[in-house]
DNA sequence: ATGTTC
């Protein structure tokens, strides 16, 4: 049982208790934090903080819940000098999974008249669902090693987007050091025939408007005013990542011993940052990460085309890409001094601050877009990054999970479900029934108290909500 | 999340 001590109504603490070698910081609300009786993690919350490196806290978002050894929601730094470790479940399964934002032309009173247009224009050129086609066909091994090591950035060069496009991409597009050399055969088999598509689970593709401006200067600098209709994309790396996650935890189950390092969970598995093994897995994640933005930048272009065909406009600008399952190195102040750290953000997103040196210029000013998802339907969120940055300048990623998939399906009636989204106004495409069920809105946390709670924590502040007229699922 | 149990 972890006890939890109530530092303001949005902090919670977990002292440092036996092998804990930093405290747990949990950002919520009450009602936001996980029931103990359903759900592990806050114990997952616990355990990370006894990895080896660890600096300042064990933390976790408002939308926190159960994951594979860390929780989702989760962000956790080691110092890379004073043996910190690196963890792929502190990643997870989908490396460098993520939200794109495209911003369109058009209002939604223009679309109205051609929304369906839209969304059947959608059905035909998303591929979605388990290992079902893809937009790009790669040439074989050697062009996939092109994606692995260049992501984005070699799509736009081979004519899949715009080079404006990659101004607004974390990383601008790719992630450095990536090695494709580092991922497995069998990876890069899963790989060849899945750049751009969706998947399936919580993925999606939803058609968004702009439903309220809660800071109008900042959203005027991202070019969200009230009623622009907009694309929301959220995919990963698909069967690649979830290989190389797969064969880099049991690489380094085989040497923790060896590195004298013992964790309470066995899906912590993980190895020092400068030990070959941990050096092989990061070399791995950024080269599936790059997968991911390419895949989510051959997404974009596949939504323009749609847009184009359905109402003749296919100017869609990105107004950001940015992951929520990655492990960085960064520079960061800790008990004032600054550190080379491994920051793992699983089920969270990167929050730059108003002023930092990787925001793109015109951004500068007031800080990153972090993209927050809510559940089908729901809508969602941008908010912005802030000048506190706490949690090593991180956010929260979505609404959050409440229930497991197995008891949403049990609870859930698809064709129910699918009539309500139409008699809201969501046109559905594309959805499996048992996809549906999965991803039932009463299956999430309430996704505008997940954001209200990051805001009053001062994690990230709100823009901008947007509301969904469309949904394309696996 | 995932060729949902190599």
């Amino acid at each position: 049982m972890t006890r939890l001590v109530e530092e303001t109504p949005y902090r919670w603490r977990i002292d440092a208790e036996g092998p804990m070698r930093v405290p747990g910081v949990v950002f919520a609300t009450a009602d936001l934090l996980p029931d103990p009786s359903a759900d592990q993690a806050l114990g997952q919350v616990a355990a990370v903080a006894t990895l080896p490196g660890i600096v300042e806290a064990s933390y976790a978002m408002p939308d926190m819940h159960w994951g594979y050894g860390f929780p989702i929601g989760g962000v956790a730094a080691t110092d890379v000098e004073r043996d910190g470790v690196v963890s792929p479940g502190g990643v997870g399964f989908d490396i460098s999974c993520g939200v794109r934002l495209l911003l369109s032309g058009l209002r939604l009173d223009e679309l109205r008249p051609r929304l369906d247009a839209l969304m059947d224009a959608l059905d035909a050129v998303i591929p979605r669902g388990m290992s079902k086609g893809a937009v790009w066909h790669l040439r074989g091994q050697a062009e996939l090693e092109e994606v692995l090591a260049g992501g984005a950035r070699y799509a736009v060069e081979r004519g899949h987007g715009e080079p404006a496009d990659l101004e607004r991409c974390e990383d601008r597009g790719a992630v450095a050091d990536a090695d494709p050399a580092a991922i497995g055969a069998r990876a890069r088999e899963r790989g060849l025939a899945q750049v751009g598509s969706l998947g399936s689970g919580n993925h999606f593709l939803e058609v968004e408007a702009v439903s309220e401006v809660y800071d109008e200067e900042i959203a005027q600098a991202y070019g969200l005013w009230p009623g622009r209709v907009c694309v929301l994309i959220h995919t990963g790396s698909r069967g690649l990542g979830h290989q190389v996650c797969t064969d880099s935890v049991r690489a380094m189950e085989a040497v923790m011993a060896r590195y004298g390092i013992s964790v309470p969970d066995r899906q912590l598995a993980c190895a020092p940052v400068t030990s070959p093994e941990g050096q092989a897995y990061l070399s791995a994640m950024a080269a599936a990460a790059n997968y991911g933005r390419a895949n989510r930048q051959l997404l974009g272009q596949a939504a323009r085309r749609a847009f184009e065909q359905a109402t003749g406009d296919g100017g869609l600008s990105l107004l950001y890409d940015v992951s929520h399952n990655l492990a960085k190195l960064e520079t960061h102040h800790v008990e004032g001094r600054a550190r080379r750290l491994c920051v793992h953000r699983k089920g969270a997103t990167l929050a730059l601050p108003p002023g930092h040196e990787d925001l793109p210029e015109d951004l500068r000013a007031v800080g990153q877009p972090v993209l927050v998802p809510g559940s089908m339907g729901v809508g969602s969120y941008v908010l912005a990054g802030t000048p506190s940055a706490p949690a090593f300048a991180s956010a929260c990623h979505g609404a959050g999970r409440r229930l497991s998939r197995h008891q949403a399906l049990k609870s859930t009636s698809a064709a129910r479900l699918r009539a309500e989204l139409e008699e809201a106004g969501v046109a559905v495409r594309g959805a499996s029934a048992r996809g549906l069920a999965e991803e039932t809105p009463h299956a999430y946390k309430d996704v505008d108290a997940v954001v209200t709670a990051c805001h009053l924590a001062g994690l990230a502040r709100k823009v901008a909500k947007l509301a969904p007229v469309g949904v394309v699922k696996g």
